[in-house]
DNA sequence: CCTTTCTATAACTATATGGTTATGGAACAA
DNA sequence: TTGTTCCATAACCATATAGTTATAGAAAGG
């Protein structure tokens, strides 16, 4: 049995968390450190001016977004990348793709008509 | 005058408003209506409960984020869908593809694999 | 002209957000 | 035990956000 095993909800109004989230480049960096392996808040909060508390507001707003994962680890509490939530960002924002139509775009129609005449004849 | 001493990011002050912008559901709701084509405030605020001048202010918003344009047409002011601004926010997260792998990875990998091979035989 | 329609803006309220400093707890080090 | 490190939370502040109502302006219809 499959289940929905994520913490928090999905579906639109994660969206909302999701995308508020992104909404800030603190985060943004984190998660893009984030990228590289998990990370404690005092080495999430290195790079930058901002306070240490500043960090763990981040970290709940990330988590609460689905975003990162909080681990135990002695008297740390390291954080870990979950990107799940973004692929939803992402499919949410390609319905709109047709509209900039870059090599995505492309690649998607290539693929469609791939499908639909594996033989390969050029028309439509 | 203030310098990014951040390593992590660059500009993507951008990135920020696009975020932002679609972080309201109201705001996708008014996005995925004008896919659709072009409306006017009175035909962007008919679906809500919200007032009028909320719509107006919502639309502001996504002007500064640069997803829809004005026009002025008699005593309307239609808004039309810029997606452009969606693909540098896709382009953003896709960075973090590689830690949901989903259908769109497959389709990075047909890509890859339709470039190295024009003929398209199918094997594997 | 006067009225209606469409929209923007001002003024206001309530809540959310992003930051701070201060403090305290839990886990290691001595 | 004492001290140190890592982190969370509380309390506070300034600003931003999302909504409201009221009003005003521009364009079209009479």
């Amino acid at each position: 049995m499959v289940m929905e095993q994520v913490g928090y909800e999905m579906g639109a109004q994660n969206l909302d968390a999701v995308f508020a989230a992104l909404a800030d480049p603190t985060r943004r960096a984190m998660l893009t450190r984030l990228a590289e392996g998990e990370a404690s808040v005092g080495e999430l909060a290195a790079p930058f001016k901002i306070s240490q508390p500043a960090i763990s507001k981040h970290l709940k707003v990330l988590e609460k977004a689905g975003l990162v994962e909080r681990a135990i680890d002695e008297q740390r509490r390291p954080a870990r990348l979950k990107a799940e939530p973004m692929a939803e960002a992402v499919e949410w924002m390609n319905y709109f793709k047709r509209f900039w139509g870059d090599s995505f775009d492309q690649l998607d129609e290539l693929l469609v008509k791939l499908q639909a005449e594996p033989k390969g004849g050029q028309d439509e």
